[in-house]
RNA sequence: UGGGGUAUAGCCAAGCGGUAAGGCACAGGACUUUGACUCCUGCAUGCACUGGUUCGAAUCCAGUUACCCCAGCCA
């Protein structure tokens, strides 16, 4: 596939950054904290930052958030580490912003020196109380004009945890009557006597988001630190905390707009739920749309970065189709697939005139590219086809089989459906055919012309295999809301040629006509191959 | 009804005063040992709406409308 140059508004910002000299270099960060998994839309973010400095020949920080003990666990921290290794991209350093307490408490100190910063005895109630709505001003608090010193002893013994959660709290002073509510005098620090996965038990306060992300970009010298729309109103905070902490270079606040994808929930506590509730498998079920689940379905890395450059980066609120992510997996496997021949549903075949008890060996080639070469094929008298490729009474423009039709079996040879058996039910059960020797191959020498091709496999040395076709975990209800989709997993027994039992986990193949296909370790057992469906091929005819 | 944002095709999205890129989807057609792949072709007299400025406006100005975000001691 050839690279195509994407571009996008935060580009044009850092152009003429650069250009104005406003920074010499680029530096980002993808700052997750670590309180459950990642997900396609972080996937956007991750792509974004990465991908901005490896544009720059900048540098970009993997950052863990961690700075609210009580929601963060090292569980998640490991999950997102592998997560974005496995998208392909290198952070140049690894870092956690509870490394950064003591100089965020410093920073501290410094706001309250300045008389910028103090100690507030409200409670959580009476602070909400005193904020004042979206119209009204909120009203000062009683505490806000306490001395520096009494506002500096407050502090440091909240931090040597003389007072219990919530006793206590730092706020910024800024301006009550400020129509951006975040200015309303602002927390900063609460108390929360809760153990941290990294710093264990050293603090029992902790820095708030407003205040500490900031200081954690300019600590690292982040020079563009994006973040997504929400934050816009938090900006005039972000710059009042780089300010007043007076630190050399400010790094600039850019906001985007979060990826929304159809029939998609992104959710965290969603996801959870789904988790707890077991109405999926895991964080990595591959009806997931996490990133675990999506590597485990056999989505690949090119196919992510590819889709997260396609769908572009702007300000307005907008919910990409799903088909474009589907578009682009097709796009990557299809020239990094072999092809297989997997028959879903089985119909049962039988070739009338082709010798009882023989069985030859097909050449087929493994893929459309030359150098992938060829496999042997087991053919013989007793064969499966799928049912799909069968229709008692064709509809109008179906070439495939039906009786007195001719066909070619992939490779092997054209057949003409002879013969129709069926049950007690007038279910079909068996097609009978004749084959015409002289076709060998495939006929392409008999200068007779077929329209349908279809794939087979031999029924006595056929692979039993069971695949799990995943589709969409949600859709929408009458409302337009999104529901679990009840079929969002069907389950076949299916038959395949003998060498898909050479396929390795992991490693995704194409079943003709049915689409992309991976071994699933996770689920397949020494008696039981399992295969789970990545992407639908797309048709033209399943349309109609 | 305070503040901050956003409106370009069915879905994304370029565009930054010189006459609407590109991708997905869709529709035709060619090719084909799978109806896939590939390759052609088509797809906004118009950029939320109404005015205005200008030789010229999606781009500038004024007003209007719709949608999103903000009242955690979450991030």
């Amino acid at each position: 596939m050839a690279e195509q140059e994407f571009t996008n508004f935060i580009h044009n910002i850092i152009d003429k950054d650069l250009a104005e000299g406003v920074n010499d270099k680029v530096v980002t960060r993808f700052p997750p904290e670590p309180n459950g998994y990642l997900h396609i839309g972080h996937a956007k973010s991750i792509c974004l930052n990465f991908g901005t400095a490896l544009k720059y020949n900048g540098k970009c920080n993997l950052r863990f958030d961690d700075t609210n003990p009580v929601k963060e666990d090292t569980e998640y921290v490991e999950s997102i580490e592998e997560d974005v290794r496995w998208l392909g991209f290198e952070w140049d350093k690894l870092l956690y912003a509870s490394s950064y307490f003591d100089i965020m408490y410093d920073c501290a100190v410094k706001l309250i020196k300045k008389g910028k910063a103090y100690v507030c005895d409200l409670t959580a109630d009476q602070i909400r109380e005193y904020r004042g709505t979206l119209t009204e001003p909120g009203k000062e608090s009683p505490y806000r004009n306490r001395s520096i010193e009494e506002n500096l002893d407050l502090f440091e013994r909240m931090k040597n945890g003389e007072f219990p959660d919530g006793a206590k709290i730092l706020r910024a002073k800024i301006d009550m009557a400020s129509p951006n509510i975040n200015m309303r005098d602002p927390a900063l620090y609460r108390i929360a006597h809760a153990s941290h996965h990294m710093t264990g038990d050293k603090w029992c306060i902790y820095p708030m988001y407003d205040f500490a992300h900031p200081l954690e970009d300019a600590i690292e010298g982040i020079t563009h630190s994006i973040c997504t729309l929400e934050f816009e109103d938090h900006r005039p905070l972000y710059d009042w905390v780089i300010r007043e902490t007076e630190w050399e270079n400010p790094p600039k606040q850019i906001e985007f707009a979060r990826l929304n994808l159809t029939h998609t929930v992104m959710s965290k506590r969603y996801l959870k739920a789904l988790v707890d509730n077991g109405d999926v498998s895991g964080w990595d079920d591959p009806r997931m749309p996490t990133i675990a689940g999506i590597r485990r379905r056999g989505y690949t890395p090119e196919a992510v970065r590819d889709f997260c450059e396609r769908i572009g980066v702007a300000k307005a609120n907008s919910t990409v189709d799903t088909e474009l992510l589907e578009y682009c997996v097709r796009e990557d496997l299809k020239n990094k697939t072999l092809s297989k021949m997997v028959v879903m549903d089985p119909l049962k075949v039988t070739v009338r005139n082709y010798p009882e008890g023989q069985t030859e060996y097909i050449e087929v080639e493994n893929s459309k590219n030359e150098e992938d070469g060829v496999r042997k094929v087991p053919f013989s008298r007793n064969l499966y086809v799928d049912r799909s490729d069968f229709m008692e009474v064709p509809v109008k423009g179906y070439f495939r089989l039906f009786p007195g039709n001719e066909v070619r079996f992939k490779g092997a040879y054209f057949l003409t459906c002879e013969d129709v058996v069926k049950d007690e039910n007038g279910e079909v059960t068996e097609l009978i055919c004749t084959y015409d020797p002289e076709t060998a191959g495939g006929g392409t020498n008999t200068g007779r012309k077929v329209k349908g091709t279809i794939h087979w496999v031999d029924a006595e040395t056929a692979v039993p295999v069971t695949v799990n076709a995943y589709g969409s975990l949600f859709i929408d209800d009458e409302e337009g809301n999104s529901v679990l989709n009840p079929e969002s997993l069907t389950v076949y027994h299916a038959f395949a040629e003998p060498s898909v039992a050479e396929l390795k986990a992991g490693e995704p193949v194409q079943f003709f006509r049915h689409g992309y296909y991976v071994r699933d370790e996770k689920f397949s057992t020494p008696e039981e191959t399992v295969f789970g469906r990545i992407v639908d091929l797309k048709s033209s005819w399943k349309k109609k």
